[in-house]
DNA sequence: ATCCTTGCAAATGATTTGCAAGAGT
DNA sequence: ACTCTTGCAAATCATTTGCAAGGAT
């Protein structure tokens, strides 16, 4: 049984050919940005507009079934929705990374007294461990 | 004696009227768009372009004189280089607010063993004080 | 005097939109 | 069958660039 598929129905959309392309990229690589997707996915579906990737990443991020990360100096990149995480972005090789948001942090996000809190993102940018070795 | 116009030749950048008056309004504003920092500047230069706010922009942030405060679903927001902090975003109206980075969380950054930490960029989203009152 | 910066206009790049044909339920 | 989605092309919006004139040191 096809997860996407379920994914999207929940959500309302229809489980076409190229939504499930994309998810399964986006997936696979983790995240991935508008373009990058776009050339994987003419790999396997030569027709596929651009235009229809940007209409689905909007729909798809607005009915939750994607996340926008959007990073400092370079393009947003997309995610499946899943638990929260931070991403660890090299500033070397532009690769990121998931890590999972230390139990500390949640009581101290509560701290935002009058702050009511939906959700967070949190980015930490430095070198990662290959481009230390190479460096 | 004039702190933007230090702190720009301190960056190898020589302190134009234009400039100034970008990091006042940026300075007053906390974080402001590239849209809404060129509407408020032509209030007072009628003639400044804004490809010249795009130039600097992109100048001061190459020298860290600004810093890119990048969002989800809009623009970047841009802002002075000071200490790090945090930021609350209100989703109902917008509102971006400072908030200092606990303590708590520095060491917490640096248990990402093998990765080199740099900066950070930490942004709560949410409902403010302001809007929690108003529903 | 020299080199950097501005402002304009044009070029490029990114994203959105309208609509007829095609696909999913 | 009905409605949503696609793909194309055109429209719009955002950002960058080249260059001559003006400004800062």
């Amino acid at each position: 049984m096809n997860t996407y598929a379920e994914k999207l129905k929940e959500s309302g959309l229809k489980a076409t050919v190229q939504r499930l392309a994309m998810l399964k990229i986006i997936d696979t690589a983790g995240h991935i940005s508008i373009d990058s997707l776009y050339q994987s996915i003419r790999d396997l579906y030569p027709t596929l507009s651009l235009a229809t990737v940007y209409k689905n990443i909007l729909m798809m991020v607005e009915k939750d079934v994607l996340v926008e990360v959007p990073l400092s100096g370079s393009k947003s990149q997309y995610e499946l929705k899943k638990q929260e995480h931070m991403h660890l972005i090299c500033e070397v090789c532009g690769s990121v990374e998931d890590k999972e948001v230390d139990k500390v942090l949640i009581p101290l996000e509560d701290k935002s007294d009058s702050f009511l809190l939906s959700h967070s993102q949190i980015n930490l940018y430095g070198t990662c461990h290959t481009c230390q070795v190479a460096s």
